[in-house]
DNA sequence: TATTGTTATACTCTATAACTATA
DNA sequence: TATAGTTATAGAGTATAACAATA
């Protein structure tokens, strides 16, 4: 026992270090879940908004997820360069590109949701179908939309 | 009505992806609560365990906290340099550096406190003192001692 | 004028490997 | 051998400013 306790004081009664920490521990075992499959947990929630939304451009990506119009390009490059997103001049606005998913898209977004579902079961595993929920509400509660890109 | 609706797709069920979210909006209002002290939150939570467990070790914050050894180095010099936490050789293990919050430390800290938890407060105004209850149990229990760093 | 996508750039966070001095 | 701190380095994530083309 030469090691001191870990008491992290004031930290105890505050939501955010908490919601970094749980943060964190799903962060990690996404990466574990999608092992293999080149997918990191930006790219799989920009593939499942342009899955969700085909034809949706890349700025209103962006918008939804709380990722700056700057940082999108290079995401977006790798998405089209990985063959799993598609993207031409939107006819309607020639200064944006409508985005849509290719087939290997939507075949990527379901192998990982499958997956990712999988591990966030054996997280949850002490949880009840009400304490999720619950937990799911309550962090809805707190996602107010937040200040949007720029 | 331009623009496409924001539906989030395959995202909507993932306990990752709102933890993610909700995070990312108390870390938003955490630099706006504590603007203008230099301070950040891994510094903060640095700064709260030092002062916690007066005479840790550099390397045991870094285990409480989930901090990799060699990104320790860069954050104590910051605190240090700063003149928030004082730090000499540990007489019982030369090797090891013991740290201590100065005084300027435990005022900062506690100034800190103050404006993080007003802030919390308005982040969740609309919640309960039993819904922030559940919400701090839950995300505690999901919190199951991650992997420990190197 | 405002907006879409883009480039360039910088800072923070995180990760690995290798070194030193102690244990 | 193992551990504490350190250095160097690299990859992500995120931030701002400025530009061209289009609205």
């Amino acid at each position: 026992m030469a090691e001191l306790p870990n008491s992290i004081g004031v930290l105890a009664p505050l939501v955010g270090y908490h919601l970094r920490r749980a943060s964190t521990v799903f962060a990690f075992d996404f990466a574990r879940a999608v092992d293999g499959t080149n997918m990191r947990q930006v790219l799989f929630a920009i593939l499942a908004v342009v899955a969700e939304n085909p034809g949706i451009n890349q700025g209103a990506v962006g918008r939804v997820l709380g990722i700056k119009r700057a940082n999108m390009v290079s995401l977006i490059n790798e998405l089209f360069q990985a063959g799993l997103v598609a993207r031409e001049a939107d006819p309607g606005d020639r200064r944006a590109l409508s985005l849509t998913p290719t087939a290997a898209g939507t075949a990527m977004l379901q192998d990982c949701y499958q997956r990712i579902e999988r591990h966030e079961q054996g997280l949850l595993s002490s949880f009840t179908a009400d304490e999720k929920a619950m937990l799911l509400d309550l962090l809805g509660r707190i996602e107010r939309r937040d200040l949007i890109p720029d």
